[in-house]
DNA sequence: TTTATTTTTAAGTTTATTTTAAGTTATTGA
DNA sequence: TCAATAACTTAAAATAAACTTAAAAATAAA
């Protein structure tokens, strides 16, 4: 799961990114409406933080924008301001949650979690493929009796392979996902924990395995 | 949108159909697991509402081949009972979403359109001509049970004779999409290619075959 | 802090794809 | 009919991509 914030006070940004990581969810930051939206549109993300107060573009811009493309991942505004007006404003243009500063750690990290929840579902917590079972929730692999534990990255790789088996992810995509958009990450890092995610199939017996396209991408095969 | 219910009570399944009718979805009814099973595996659907209660092949069971079988269309399950066992199990298992019967008929076509919305943009994955498939999202070619993968040229060349089929497409053509403009490449390069798939297409049984006009270039006959 | 874990880097190794090339077969037209 | 040309097939060589590791660096935890 990952979330972008959009928020130009630098302390705060990062105060919600660590937050954010150790409720195990992804982030990006950006400083600015112009840079958030672009980030935005890149369709990576499964919830926004977006502060309403931002220099470029502001944040019911933003939003503004982003609907209009046709995106409808879970905005959460940010602002100042407890004025009623502002809140129904974006709501309107598109926000599905609102948070007034300054607030709880725990309601932000609740919200977001409400609104990654997929819509008006509960949450699913494993995600399985042949005779494996990832489980979301404490981030490990299982295959029959044996299970083991995966690290941060590992386990984002493993989960996008498993929620599209059979399809080939290209290598793009899933640095992209993981690292981030504009990583310095290279093919080698990837390269890495694929081997490290083979070894642990190859460990817990599983009848799959990630295969390659030579140029392409990584896909499961059972 | 087209939606799949898996429904043994036959006026019940036609009572979905006629509800999704009306909110602009196309339907198909399934009156047994067997049966659901199979078309669900067709990959026409884009939403499947299933009971569990269900001859020859429970819902549980049915959920749980379509998952393995690596297809992840949004399930939504219908039981009986509200019980919360069955619940996490349907959930383990791959299911979506979850909706005890008797259920409100809006509230089952609101969760229909939540688990379709999240959907995406629908893409076009796979090329087809004759007995052939070509699988656009995991480089395969597949005729009828068997299925190989193809490498990037391969792939590439393949895909540009199955775009336009029966049509002559010139070795210059195929040199400049694949190799590139400016490239070194020799018509040798494309018939050893041309060598290597045919041979994968006699290998799968298919009717169809390459044929060359002297001279000009290569197309793709029944 | 120290320790443990995860992540990155980098070099050497392996492997799949791609190219080359030489021998074979088919097609064309003089 | 038979050169001549074009296309086919194949093995083997070359190349580029991917794999594997160990070790260094960074990060988180104690």
């Amino acid at each position: 799961m990952k979330v972008l914030i959009i928020e130009d006070e630098v302390m705060l940004g990062e105060a919600i990114g660590h937050l954010l990581k150790q409720s195990k969810y992804l982030y990006d930051i950006a400083n600015d409406g112009e840079t958030g939206l672009y980030y935005a549109l890149s369709d990576e993300y499964d919830c926004i933080v977006l502060d309403i107060m931002l220099p470029k573009l502001d944040g019911f811009e933003v939003a503004k924008r982003i609907r209009k493309e046709g995106k409808n991942t879970p905005i959460l505004m940010l602002t100042a301001k407890s004025d009623v007006a502002d809140k129904i404003h974006g709501l309107n243009i598109g926000a599905d949650d609102y948070l007034t500063k300054p607030f709880q750690t725990e309601e932000l990290i609740a919200r977001i979690r409400a609104l990654t929840r997929r819509q008006g579902t509960v949450v699913m917590d494993t995600l399985s493929f042949s005779d494996l079972i990832l489980d979301l929730k404490n981030y490990s692999l299982s295959c029959g009796e044996k299970t083991v534990g995966l690290g941060f990255k590992e386990f984002e790789i493993m989960r996008i392979l498993m929620s599209n088996p059979k399809q080939v992810i290209e290598k793009e995509t899933i640095i992209s996902k993981v690292w981030g958009l504009d990583s310095e990450a290279t093919d080698n890092n990837i390269e890495a924990y694929i081997s490290f995610l083979r070894k642990k199939l190859f460990y817990l017996g599983s009848k799959v395995n990630i295969g390659v396209k030579r140029k392409l991408g990584y896909f499961l095969e059972a």
